[in-house]
RNA sequence: GGGGGUUUAGCUCAGCUGGUUCAGAGCAUCUGCCUUACAAGCAGAGGGUCGGGGGUUCGAAUCCCUCAACCCCCA
């Protein structure tokens, strides 16, 4: 069979991901095996796969795969989000440019176009993900808005509602007066303008005297219910207790005090506006005063302010200017700069204004996932991210759960009368409350108005992991009690408060159980420039097309050599060439080895032999490293351990040692021993790469249809022996020893060389005279006692080698290595005498780290006396 | 403004409770090789005052203090 001399990874893949799913091998159902559970973190529905997916499902894929293979009945419940405010504002550009304006549509009609949009685009994303390898159970597939998940989230709602830990209050938004809705905080931008800054002075009342205040925002003196200075502020002392006269408005306000006033800026005088500035609002909240909203939706002037209603805001700056100016209390006017939020949409400057929202009560039920995560019973990986879980779990706020959009969970109370509600699971359940409620038996169905906001994304999501398993419908279903709590959930940083520290606070107050037991944080995947991969940037390459240049496996492993938890991902193209590269490295491999004859009456050659006991040894270390490696949840360490393993010890060390000559057969002995090898380097493989390890490995031997290097199972760890491995290095190192002296003379490969060893060849080990002739090409191998004439040596621990080369050796570039290695030596036998001669360290140092100084001491004078008495000799 | 984190080779990172000939890995770089599995490869080599300063200790990349730079989250 002729094979190509590189993988071709395109054929390879879509063979292999239907062979897999045609048998059913990702599918879970409960069974008496452990289970192995993770969840997808849902991508958006009508999203489509980027580089952090990549990252991400990558690390969860190792994870599932490994787990199943370890004998886990491993389950990965993928599904999407309906991502509210992503979505809704996709489809309303989408009806902008068929001409349609949301607001003169109906929200059913409204719905039934994000509906469309989203059975047509919805679920890409997935059919991506398999590109990649994912094994997930996609019997299984959830959306966020499906029929179970939409029940789920609103029983949760009236729950949480008859518990007394939803309410109804206000707060400040960021409000788009030109598109008449809030926006998040996501979607307002910061520009850094020019605007002034008008110093305006207020009558004290009762005193002929006045105070100066600078304000960026004259128009909104007629919002003014306070005026504050910072309590250490020493110029503002006399007036505490007083009250102020808001020009304009002529109204009297309290004069207050608060540590939030800057001293520096302005005057240290500041005016109190809650209804019209964030921060005003919370001192507002803390004195309790009074808010006066003086601007309309559209931004113009309201009603509520003395002055200037119906004029819009930035007219209103400028009259108001001029009037100030006109009673002579603008004192004067400078220039600064400022940080203007604008929305971005319409670009229209934010109004920050108080708003009606939902909100649910954090304080108490975050309390067991505070304890859950800082007793260790729900670990963060990598733990730096405890403390700061911990900071903001014990600041928690509580959380808006409203949103002012039309696609989303609609919040479930309805309206009747004036601000009288009720929250119910359905419009009958509602009825019969209402009329319960306000004793009306009259009220209909059409008394009731359903509230229009839907509820924040994250408040379906919170409880991903127990509507995974429809834990919220069916409390008692198999599937939930076998699967939750779940294993591990791999996710991003940026949202550990947003998603995972409310799912650990979910899964106490619907499950009394955490939601999983450890959860992984990944880091970004940036640019070479640590810019963030974005659509806008240009700078972040297309998953797929990766997948098509380099492989699966090739740019799975490329996301993951440098990867650790938490940290960064700086993207290059170098990265899956590494991965390519590396597959074509275990592809040669096979090559190699799927060529052999067997000769079955060959002896096994002694190096082989050797090789061989030492690759049994070498595999059981590494197997004991990777399992480390993964409990530590290390996956870029436990792929670089596979990594060295199969590429510098499997190909570079014993393939080269076991390779029979050109065209020769090997020995049945060897030929199963490098079978076995093989198909367990294949298996510590897998989880990784996926799709070569499944092509090589049916290849290897034999196999039926059914079978697969998938369901196999993972190596087991064992001890190794440390002494065969610290022996073969001794082997590797004489070997580079030898190979450096090559480089250094010019000596061609071909060309035999011999190798004489300073030593008693009784108490020699003579297993590694086989192995060192056939890698160096040796034509001898001597044991002597006296230094021979004309050769160059080296040492290896503290045994001394030398290669004789007759005339070729260079005396003088001999001396001066030997007098750099004597330096070295020197330098080094003087810094641990220092030690030794040190009382106090002798008095203090632990038996065993004495020991060992003592033993550098004697081996380093043993080498000093080689290389002077070869100085002499030279000289 | 509050909080958290990072700083070790050109780059990305390991380095556990202070002590192995401890300053490491991968990539990149340089040199030599188209050596019949692989040039997507092989062999060899160079490269770091462990951010600066101070302290504790017999001993510090590791512990403490301080300064600096950078990053993230919340407001």
């Amino acid at each position: 069979m002729e094979i190509p001399s590189k993988y071709e990874p395109g054929k390879a893949e879509s063979k292999w991901y239907d062979y897999w799913m045609k048998h059913g091998f990702f599918k879970s159902t409960p069974d008496e095996r452990e289970p192995y559970t993770i969840v997808i973190p849902p991508p958006n529905v009508t999203g489509v796969l980027h580089m952090g997916h990549m990252l991400n499902n990558t690390i969860q894929d190792v994870l599932v795969r490994r787990a199943r293979m370890l004998g886990k009945n491993a389950c990965w419940v993928p599904g999407t989000d309906h991502a509210s405010i992503a979505t809704e504002a996709k489809v309303v550009s989408k009806l902008k440019s068929e001409g349609i304006d949301k607001r003169d549509i109906t929200r059913e009609k409204f719905l039934e176009h994000a509906w469309e949009w989203t059975n047509k685009h919805g679920g890409i994303i997935l059919e991506q993900l398999k590109r990649l390898g994912a094994s997930c159970d996609w019997d299984r597939t959830l959306f966020t808005m499906d029929k179970e998940r939409y029940n789920s989230v609103i029983k949760v709602f009236v729950d949480l509602f008859n518990k007394g830990l939803i309410y109804r209050g206000v707060r400040m938004v960021n409000w788009d007066p030109q598109a008449r809705t809030a926006v998040s905080d996501e979607e307002v931008y910061f520009t850094e303008e020019q605007s002034k800054l008008y110093y305006v002075r207020y009558k004290i009342a009762g005193w002929n005297d006045y105070i100066t205040v600078a304000t960026t925002r004259p128009e909104t003196i007629l919002g003014d219910t306070a005026v504050c200075a910072n309590p250490n502020d020493p110029r503002y002392q006399h007036l505490k207790g007083k009250k102020v006269i808001v020009p304009m408005a002529n109204r009297e306000v309290p004069f207050i005090f608060d540590e939030y006033v800057d001293m520096e800026f302005g005057t240290g005088c500041l005016k109190i506006t809650p209804a019209h500035d964030i921060n005003d609002y919370i001192i507002g909240q803390k004195h309790k005063l009074p808010s006066i909203d003086i601007f309309n939706d559209d931004g113009t002037i309201s009603q509520q302010a003395a002055m200037f209603a119906g004029t819009d805001r930035f007219a209103a700056k400028d009259l108001a200017e001029k009037e100030l100016k006109r009673t002579g209390d603008l004192v004067k006017v400078i220039l600064y700069n400022n940080k203007i939020g604008r929305s971005e949409r319409t670009h229209a400057v934010i109004e920050p204004k108080l708003s009606m929202q939902w909100f649910l009560k954090m304080e108490n039920i975050s309390k067991p996932a505070l304890d859950a995560v800082m007793n260790g019973d729900i670990r963060l990986h990598p733990s730096k991210f405890r403390n700061l879980y911990r900071h903001w779990m014990e600041n928690v706020h509580d959380w808006c759960i409203s949103r002012q959009l039309w696609w989303g969970h609609r919040i479930p109370a309805w309206y009747y009368g004036n601000d009288e509600f009720v929250v119910a699971e359905n419009v009958n359940e509602a009825l019969a409350l209402a009329r319960k409620k306000s004793g009306k038996g009259s009220l209909k169905e059409t008394d009731l108005k359903q509230e229009e906001d839907v509820l924040d994304t994250w408040f379906s999501s919170w409880l991903w992991p127990i509507t995974s398993f429809d834990g919220i419908n069916k409390p008692d279903n198999p599937d939930l009690k076998y699967y939750y709590p779940t294993n591990d959930l791999i996710t991003a940083p940026e949202i550990l408060f947003f998603w995972v520290a409310r799912m650990i606070i979910a899964g106490y107050e619907y499950r009394g159980q955490k939601p999983f037991d450890n959860v992984y944080l990944t880091g970004l995947v940036r640019d070479q420039q640590r810019r963030k991969m974005s659509k806008s940037l240009g700078n972040s390459p297309d998953p797929i097309e990766l997948i098509e240049k380099y492989g699966a496996d090739g740019v799975r492993i490329g996301m993951l050599f440098c990867s650790p938890a938490g940290n960064d991902l700086l993207y290059d193209d170098s990265l899956p060439e590494q991965g390519r590269n590396f597959a074509n490295k275990i592809w040669n491999a096979f090559r190699l080895v799927q060529g052999w004859k067997v000769d079955e009456k060959a002896d096994q050659p002694e190096s082989s032999k050797v090789a061989v006991k030492w690759m049994n040894e070498i595999l059981k270390k590494a197997t004991s490293e990777i399992d480390a490696n993964f409990r530590k949840f290390r996956i870029s360490e436990a792929l670089m351990t596979v990594y060295k393993l199969f590429w510098d010890e499997f190909s570079g060390w014993y393939l080269e040692i076991i390779k029979p000559e050109f065209e020769k057969p090997t020995d049945r002995k060897t030929l199963e021993a490098t079978t076995t090898f093989f198909d367990t380097l294949l298996r510590l493989l897998h989880p990784f790469m996926p799709f070569i390890t499944e092509e090589i490995w049916q290849m290897l031997s034999e196999r039926k249809d059914g079978e697969s290097l998938m369901i196999s199972r993972m190596p087991e760890a064992k001890r190794s022996k440390k002494e065969v491995i610290s022996r073969f290095e001794l082997i590797k190192e004489t070997v580079s020893s030898i190979r450096t002296v090559r480089t250094e003379k010019n000596l061609p490969v071909k060309e035999k060389i011999a190798l004489y060893i300073k030593a008693d060849k009784k108490n020699y080990d003579l297993e590694f005279l086989p192995v060192i002739t056939k890698l160096c090409n040796l034509s001898e191998i001597k044991f002597i006692d006296e230094k021979p004439e004309g050769a160059v040596s080296f040492m290896v621990h503290t045994t001394e080698f030398f290669v004789p080369l007759g005339d070729k050796v260079d005396k003088e570039g001999e001396l001066i290595k030997i007098k750099e290695d004597l330096g070295y030596f020197r330098g080094f036998l003087a810094s641990v005498m220092k030690k030794l001669d040190n009382e106090r360290f002798v008095k203090n140092a632990p038996q065993n780290v004495l020991e060992l100084e003592r033993k550098k001491k004697s081996d380093t004078e043993m080498k000093i006396r080689s290389l002077e008495e070869r100085m002499k000799e030279l000289e």
